[in-house]
DNA sequence: GTTATGGGTTCCAAATAGGAACTTACTGAT
DNA sequence: ATCAGTAAGTTCCTATTTGGAACCCATAAC
């Protein structure tokens, strides 16, 4: 299996890792949803290389989850800003964190929360069936292939 | 940022990425819930390399999500499982599918469904707050720093 | 004794990531 | 007019990871 065709896998699973899959895509993302705009703005927070930032911008406009527009011309720049693909991504990350976060212990605190615009406070994520509100955990659903 | 220390990060999405965001890790965890258990059963199963597979097993055990046990003994033969970390992961597992299957389109239809061990339909997630049952997506949320 | 099975390890080449400097196209200050 | 700064990349070179194949070991089956 080739790693740059895994976006063309008929599996959701592979096409999901090609876009988590990749090393600071999802800190990228992370970013992203706290607000961070620009080039320079990821850069200065992540860390990341110039270079290695520029190619997940790219691979995450390609795969439809950021677009980067104009926001001011002479001289030319660009924002990056989440599409509602990346958007929908939200309740991904959101689980992501409620995961780790009960799962892969740290001595510090979290330096990240998720809160409802609601009433601002912290969220306490469950995943249920649509139809039936049944929680969805390991004891109640199975993968299965098709 | 060293990739080897992401797992002691204080933030819950990079501690994530320590788990997911390896080069074949997610399509490891797919096949353990598929119900794999042998070392070769994985290999085939994926076309990994015996090398990266007999890492990120090591890894996944290393950071709690499958443990090893031996199955016979003479000669000795260890299967791999989900401790309740891994299977933990199962409604991360389902919420990246449903994202991947409704966001990054495929013109083939996917070789693995969710489906309910109550009454066999596939489910239909949709995340909620636990308290308000208030649907949680980008709408109603945020990240911050704290 | 030879082949098969299960679970790895070793070796080397190829691809990917990390670090730093360089480029382009301006703006604003001296 | 020159110099420093800003924003967004690109280039170059080295280090780390991955990919592919072969090899190893214990045992069982033919």
């Amino acid at each position: 299996m080739k790693w740059s065709d895994l976006d063309q896998d008929p599996c959701p699973v592979a096409r999901a890792m090609s876009v988590v899959g990749d090393r600071w895509t999802l800190l990228i993302l992370r970013e992203a949803f706290l607000g961070t705009l620009r080039f320079d703005g990821f850069q200065d927070r992540l860390g990341i290389t110039r270079h290695l930032l520029a190619e997940r911008l790219k691979k995450l406009e390609a795969l439809g989850l950021m677009h980067r527009t104009p926001y001011q011309e002479r001289p030319l720049r660009h924002e990056y800003r989440l599409t509602p693909t990346g958007r929908a991504f939200g309740p991904v990350m959101l689980l992501l964190v409620d995961w780790a976060t009960e799962n892969l212990p740290s001595d510090l605190p979290p330096p990240v929360r998720v809160v409802s615009l609601e009433d601002g406070r912290e969220v306490d994520p469950v995943v249920v069936d649509r139809a039936t509100g049944t929680p969805l955990t390991y004891e109640t659903m199975r993968l299965r292939r098709t």
